[in-house]
DNA sequence: GATTGGTGATAGTGTTACTATTATTAAATA
DNA sequence: TATTTAATAATAGTAACACTATCACCAATC
């Protein structure tokens, strides 16, 4: 049976719908790789165009600007990794177990679903690593904020803190050590990558491994 | 007794240092007021020598471009932090205490020391907490950290580290953990004012003040 | 058969991120 | 005092970036 996972993203970030078209989805999926290739900053509207064979005003037809391409591939991220989240956490009890699922998904390489992905899932994860932080760190916060375009990383952090509150009801900072557990996640592989003296990451240790041990540990020292 | 605390950049920063000249002071002493009113995807150099009444091109004689002034300004500000570490933990003894003092320090706007301070100090927290991953975050950071520009961030990681191991010299992660602390007092900072649901932060808390609680409330939980 | 919607092609504007040249002035040195 | 030098100001210019606008074309649909 074949099948494709959609996600809705919040229609405030494009201008068209990129799923409704061929070209929509060249877009997107063009994007990924050559915001993996050469990052953020030299990423333009002009260079995708002609990776695809189209026009700078095509794309601006989907688009407003290269900042909410942005927002919504790591949209499209987030419910993607908050739907993996909720599908491998359906039949497990132990909330500890709970956890150790959870770590590993904002750690490793998430699953290329079934093998017919829309989009380069490890290019993602990448981008998602580097890149997400920039989406809010920007003078526009708040007006941006009020788009709603954070609802999905905001809904994963409340489902995250979910778990840490069944593990411990009493705790009084499920959130932020939610979104702790997130921007670390990042931020941690990002340092045993590339500068690894602000890690204890050993020489030859994969960072994801190296980072999911530790936060691992992280959690179930302050959760006991 | 009049006095200027002086923190030497690498000089790989700079082209010419900013420091031995009243126009490169003004550079640096504007960009920060600059950054801190537009942030720093609006800075521009030519808006920087409007407001010092200079041209772009006798800013470029100081600075390669603004990527280096910015990581200019938070070096100066890195290394203001670890100097306030060192001072104000030297007559401490108790290691818990020591953390607490250095929590304080990452989450309160920085003393300005002697009210004759060269910067604006509480412009430079506020810069740190939204602007300071962007120096790193980049495809060209193999190239930036072999000029040893991230020296004054990773010694305060490092000291930091150190610290963590006197309350728990078994500890495996002390690098990990004190990176985790420096960037989760930046973003949750940042979360808390401007993206609350990501944490726990009540109405009407100050934000600086809710994180100091909850990063001791955490350390103390992974180190006991 | 006429209308509509999506795309391509082309052009143009204002800004950014620089580089280069030349003139002016102040300080250092002969 | 005259002369070199160094720092800056003034100006100009270029290539790339971030858009906006117009028009022609084609395919689907009413």
């Amino acid at each position: 049976m074949e099948y494709q996972l959609n996600f809705n993203v919040n229609d405030k970030i494009y201008i068209r719908d990129p799923e409704s078209s061929e070209l929509g989805r060249q877009i997107v999926s063009k994007a990924i790789e050559l915001i993996h290739e050469i990052g953020y900053e030299h990423f333009t509207f002009k260079k995708l165009a002609l990776e695809i064979g189209t026009t700078e005003a095509s794309i601006y037809r989907y688009f407003k600007n290269k900042h909410l391409l942005l927002i919504y591939i790591l949209n499209w991220y987030w419910s993607y990794l908050e739907f993996l989240v909720m599908f491998q956490l359906k039949n497990i009890g132990d909330p500890r177990l709970k956890i150790k699922t959870v770590i590993q998904l904002l750690t490793s390489e998430l699953p290329q679903n079934s093998g017919k992905m829309k989009y380069n899932v490890p290019y993602l994860n990448q981008i998602v690593i580097t890149e997400s932080s920039k989406v809010y760190l920007v003078k526009e916060i708040k007006e941006i904020n009020q788009a709603e375009v954070f609802k999905p990383f905001k809904d994963l952090c409340n489902t995250i803190a979910n778990i840490i509150l069944e593990l411990d009801a009493a705790y009084p900072y499920p959130h932020s050590l939610s979104s702790t557990l997130i921007e670390a996640s990042h931020n941690q592989q990002f340092f045993s990558s590339h500068l690894k003296r602000l890690t204890d990451v050993k020489t030859n240790q994969e960072a994801s491994v190296y980072v999911a041990a530790y936060l691992e540990d992280l959690v179930f020292r302050v959760l006991r």
